[in-house]
DNA sequence: TGCCCCCTGCAG
DNA sequence: CTGCAGGGGGCA
């Protein structure tokens, strides 16, 4: 589910609660989804520290030990202060599988203090990986990564290199390729396009220098007006406190193929792009 | 570079 | 029942 807007959400979220917190057991009841050093390596351990790395979740310990988290589709990482705590603003049909363990839940980390962290994922494509800090960088989905849409590099010269280089494929491939930009998922993808006024179906050597500056800025705009709302929660997608972001509500294009373009009037269309559903104004984008 | 797959659930 | 879903890895 999460994109880079939601794994920032749920980051900054998760930081105010999990740092200096002391691991005092960590229970696995889905085993296929847990890789790396086993959770008897984490016990005692105190969290130093919790970033994005575009869309994945490094979460720092102590003594010297790293344990990534992806989301994918559907995963959710909940923090109670108790057992049974009331989970605050998440929406009604959400409460029970958000705030306490369910038949979702595959791992779950208990802290010194008696509070819970929840690794829940209905769809079971994601992990928990543990590593060691110093080699983080082998890890290949952070090895391979491509620049933070946030970061300094992420400039629009960058930008229409990468699309020249890819003659043969679509500005949206390249735009959800994460060893060229790291985060930009199916949604911001197709909304920063929207923003700009391009095709996502465009061939990605066909965007000029001009094109490409005005998307670098949009895609940028776009994910930043993704954390302002507190992501896209369609459904599973929940912050650390069960609570639903509501960008949902302010998608231009995605998904809302058949309604009415909100900047000509036109309808809104859907096509397949590298398997992914590709929705786009096919008036006002070029 | 494109296709299939992982898995579960939901809407039409 | 079919198609589709915030992702991405493996395979020709």
């Amino acid at each position: 589910m999460p994109e880079l807007p939601e794994v920032e959400v749920l980051v900054r979220g998760l930081e105010g609660e999990l740092i200096g917190r002391i691991i005092r057991h960590v229970e696995i009841n889905k085993p296929t989804m847990w890789q790396g050093q086993g959770p008897a390596n984490l016990i005692g351990q105190k969290i130093a520290s919790i970033e994005r790395v575009a869309k994945l979740i490094v979460i720092s310990l102590s003594g010297g030990l790293s344990v990534l988290i992806h989301l994918k589709m559907t995963g959710q990482l909940i923090f109670t202060d108790q057992k049974g705590a009331k989970i605050a603003g998440g929406h009604p049909d959400d409460q029970f599988l958000a705030s306490q363990p369910s038949k979702y839940t595959h791992v779950f980390f208990d802290f010194d203090d008696g509070s819970h962290l929840y690794f829940n994922d209905m769809r079971q494509f994601g992990y928990v990986k543990v590593v060691d800090s110093s080699k983080l960088l082998d890890h290949k989905h952070i090895a391979t990564i491509g620049v933070d849409p946030f970061a300094t590099e992420f400039t629009a010269k960058y930008l229409f290199d990468a699309l020249q280089k890819r003659p043969k494929t679509t500005v949206k491939q390249v735009l959800m390729d994460q060893t060229v930009i790291g985060g930009i998922g199916n949604i911001y993808c197709d909304e920063s396009l929207f923003e700009a006024k391009i095709l996502p179906t465009r061939k990605a050597n066909s965007i000029t220098k001009t094109e490409t500056v005005a998307l670098r800025d949009d895609i940028i705009k776009t994910l930043e007006k993704g954390i302002k709302y507190g992501g896209t929660s369609y459904k599973d997608y929940v912050h650390h406190n069960g609570a639903r972001g509501t960008m949902q509500d302010h998608l231009k294009v995605y998904r809302r193929y058949g309604q009415k373009c909100v900047r000509c009037g036109n309808v809104i269309s859907r096509t397949i792009i590298g398997g992914r559903g590709t929705h786009f104004c096919a008036k006002c984008q070029k």
